[in-house]
DNA sequence: CCTTGACCTTCCCATGATGGGAAGCCCCAT
DNA sequence: ATGGGGCTTCCCATCATGGGAAGGTCAAGG
């Protein structure tokens, strides 16, 4: 198949299937004689795997190791749930961290007016001294 | 002061802030005959105030509409309020979308063995087929 | 057989925010 | 006057993705 139906089932744009390969993520596949690539079901299989690491908010680089570790037959699978650990602390580092933003924002909205008059504790704040040390 | 001085004080790289003039976010301060750009403690302010909605993960974009509310003494708090809430909702998304993957990969990491054994529900879970789609 | 349109190819550019580093000038203290 | 640190501009890299141009290709229908 070309690289136009391999993206379809995939679910990864021909633009990404075409990087991935640039960058040694995926294999470069065969070339009919006018150069087009031609893809075979177990490409799309791999670049459904990509798609799905992807998705789960795996690095490219990260996605490399997981495709390499999947390849290896003979990988144990801690080292699989080791890598797999370690991103899931920083997924949630990550959402602590968004969540801590969206809470001091929430609450200094909290006490703000909101209505036609010009005073806004949200602009106060922003607008208070001290970077992150206390004294000015 | 010089830009070095302007930095340390107000937790904003020199490299940021000659980038967040070269965009219009900031203006473009005095310079001496040698062409080195000479800060006021006003624009220590301002670059505070930047830095503050930058941690607060507004957008640079977002910040220079903050920085327009705040210099407009006859905008009501309500329109800050608006920005600052479509913005919590932004950051909680986000927040709920990595925790989303975390659980999911939490998830499928505690059906893992994670011992010497080859075989992984987590790389299973991501070589399965279909797409999005179920049904393959 | 030729046209049309959908597909493919490569190549360059843009995003958003930041950092790194080079080449060259400037200023102050010793 | 010399040395070192700070300043200037300019270009490049990151990370993952999309947009689009210019040109070749293939299949279907007239």
């Amino acid at each position: 198949m070309n690289i136009g139906e391999a993206a379809t089932r995939s679910g990864v744009s021909a633009k990404m299937i075409r990087y991935y390969e640039s960058i040694g993520l995926i294999d470069a596949p065969a070339r009919t004689a006018a150069q087009y690539r031609v893809y075979a079901d177990d490409d799309v299989h791999t670049l459904r795997f990509v798609r799905r690491a992807r998705d789960l908010g795996f690095s490219l680089e990260e996605t490399r190791e997981l495709i390499a570790l999947w390849r290896d037959r003979s990988r144990a699978s801690a080292d699989v749930k080791k890598l797999a650990m370690a991103h899931v602390r920083d997924l949630e580092a990550k959402a602590a961290e968004l969540k801590a933003m969206a809470d001091t924002l929430r609450h200094l909205a909290a006490h703000c007016h909101g209505d036609h008059r010009p005073d806004c504790p949200i602009l106060a704040d922003f607008a208070a001294q001290a970077p992150t040390q206390g004294k000015a």
